[in-house]
DNA sequence: TATTGTTATACTCTATAACTATA
DNA sequence: TATAGTTATAGAGTATAACAATA
């Protein structure tokens, strides 16, 4: 017996035990994010956007006529990741690649009624989970959240 | 030309405008998670253990002879995903997978010498890399910002 | 019957590189 | 030369389902 330990006596012994990793924001960070679009796609249901589709279609509902590398852009994502997300929203019938005078290079994005209503919908549908999973936090704490993940940002966009 | 609209006269004329987007939780937290792996595989290099390896890493040190089913349940990861990771870790030497007197299903891992010395090493490095990513953020906004994360990880947990 | 570790498999999201057509 | 959109491809990371060994 001796040298030898019982994981229960070990490792179980102090399961709830906080990790030191629970110290690293990058951790709380991924395990929040997972938390976050999981909830997000049972909410939005196996018909609704997935969370990247509906990005793209709520930046082309509020910038009509934006171009794909702009939104890519805005997106923090590239160009060629978005070509299977805009195919999906103009197959959906929600936006359409229109050509543009003066350029012929590029496609702007118009949504189409389809698509405005169908991202009218969608909101709703995503401020409700979000007002579901960040039911414990009030409005104060929101605000200062979306605040603080936006500095994360803007430091790794500047970097 | 009626009825044309050029992009740079729609989109492109208020690219800075904020997005809808940046309203949601969700959004933020998912560029934030970006932002962060992004500059946390940037400095542990590409030696390094990425941000998965580090954390079953970091639990096998804190809690020696842990099983693969329990620290699969603490990275809320299902076991299957667990076993790529633990090889990889075993191969590099930084852990051993041993036998458990009592129950020959279970194996207890259990970190090596060389392990712990390289989950020190690779600790100073998480630290500076959060240090430098989190610069703009006081002790008090990353206390705060921890704490709201775990709500929403508890919050997503219980449901 | 249930659990542990494992394998096989597939899916989502993303990046890189190279191509084309334009500029 | 550079840019917009595209394609092909590969790599993480993860989940589901099924299996053998063991409880």
């Amino acid at each position: 017996m001796a040298g030898q330990v019982n994981p229960l006596q070990a490792g179980l012994q102090e399961p709830d035990k906080t990790s030191d990793l629970e110290a690293f924001v990058g951790y709380n960070l991924k395990r929040a994010y997972i938390v976050m679009q999981n909830d997000f796609r049972k909410a939005l249901g196996q018909d609704g956007p997935s969370a990247r589709v509906f990005s793209a279609l709520s930046l082309t509902v509020q910038f009509p006529n934006i171009t794909q590398s702009m939104l890519a852009r805005k997106l923090g994502i590239e160009r060629s990741g978005l070509v299977a997300i805009i195919d999906e929203l103009e197959q959906l019938g929600h936006l359409k690649r229109t050509h543009v005078p003066g350029d012929r290079r590029v496609q702007a994005l118009v949504p189409t009624e389809a698509g405005v209503a169908a991202y009218q919908s969608a909101v709703q549908s995503v401020r409700a989970h979000e007002a579901s999973i960040l039911a414990h936090l009030d409005k104060k704490e929101i605000t200062m959240l979306n605040v603080l993940l936006k500095k994360i940002r803007i430091q790794g966009e500047d970097s």
